[in-house]
DNA sequence: GATAAAAATTAAAGTAGTTTAACAAATTAT
DNA sequence: ATAATTTGTTAAACTACTTTAATTTTTATC
């Protein structure tokens, strides 16, 4: 199991012995997903919180009218999963598919129970992390609510460079909001500046 | 000082004996604001976390044409703040002010360092609180992006039955993100139906 | 390497929501 | 109580973005 990448993201947050850190990726998970493949559907259980270690996978709901809509993209170096789902083991609202071929570790809610008891250090740690989710996702309704579909695209591809490359316009679409039609028009109005 | 709500609040998460929980309110202190005093204005740094006993805020934004877009609305028993600039200590892109006049407790960084340190449960019920946020945050920007604006209005009285009887037209309309102009031909749209 | 399937482009018509402006109603200040 | 200010309403013109549909380009599949 690789976990090298997850151990150092944690390391930037606490700091784990070596019985800790064994402890930890004893709880711990791996599982492949071929591109295409999901990692949840809407009324499905979220039994795991997932951290990336390769690859692209994306949140989204499908409305009445079969449109997508994606809430976060996720590449290495992030979690996924539907929380309140988790939380609550109740049927999640969302699909979570693999954009990319793409690597995964999973932990399972009764053993992260079991890790908040055995090291509460970990509990900082996720509040660490879901404070930088939280503060990115208020900055990201602020933006819907007062940017112009361009703005909102321009934003993007400035906070997310290397992204950008690995989807395709209409993820990119379903991100921002608009139509695939529309981000066409869009960049082809910008190229021409 | 009134601190029957937020303990309450508290042990709703975790546990707290009598030391914990004098040793919790020492590190507050209270604030009253009368309707449209500011607690935070953009550029300012963010020194405390408050908690509202009494009363209705908002955390706002003003774009470059005049316009505000509410962020968030915070009443009894909810946390405002900006967490960015109270972490980081860096001057804050938002605006918070009181709608009705109001009554908070306030935590400084430094004071929440110390509670962690001598507490650390209350790692626990701040990660708690943030998941509660995270979950809000993340149904609203997937309805920014998949509903209407009727749809969202309805959604909104629907959820907040009793805030909506305390905010202006204008104020509704600066979270939904539409004008106060559409939201009152929505508004009669509805009710001719 | 050919074929099928999906994604991107372009144009033209359509619509949800904005803008402006004038007025009415409600709230706040004196 | 009155005046001043803010909020809400209505209508009409406007615009950012959508929809539909046809064509081209790219990607996936056998």
């Amino acid at each position: 199991m690789n976990t090298d990448l997850i151990i150092q993201n944690i390391s930037q947050h606490i700091h784990l012995d070596k019985t800790e850190t064994d402890f930890f990726i004893s709880l711990l998970q791996t599982k492949k997903l071929k591109r295409k493949e999901f990692l949840l559907k809407q009324g499905d259980l979220c039994k795991t919180e997932n951290f990336i270690i390769k690859g692209c996978l994306r949140t989204y709901t499908i409305d009445d009218n079969g449109f997508e809509h994606i809430v976060m993209f996720g590449i290495e170096d992030w979690w996924v999963g539907d929380l309140y789902s988790f939380l609550t083991q109740s049927p999640s609202t969302y699909f979570i598919d693999a954009l990319e071929d793409s690597e995964i570790l999973q932990i399972t809610k009764v053993n992260l129970d079991k890790l908040f008891e055995r090291v509460p250090k970990f509990e900082r740690f996720f509040r660490l992390i879901l404070q930088n989710a939280f503060i990115a996702q208020q900055q990201r309704i602020n933006q819907n609510l007062s940017y112009s579909a361009e703005q909102r695209y321009l934003d993007f591809i400035a906070k997310h460079p290397n992204l950008e490359q690995r989807l395709s316009q209409k993820q990119v679409s379903a991100y921002l909001g608009i139509t695939p039609v529309f981000l066409s028009i869009l960049r082809r109005k910008l190229s021409q500046k």
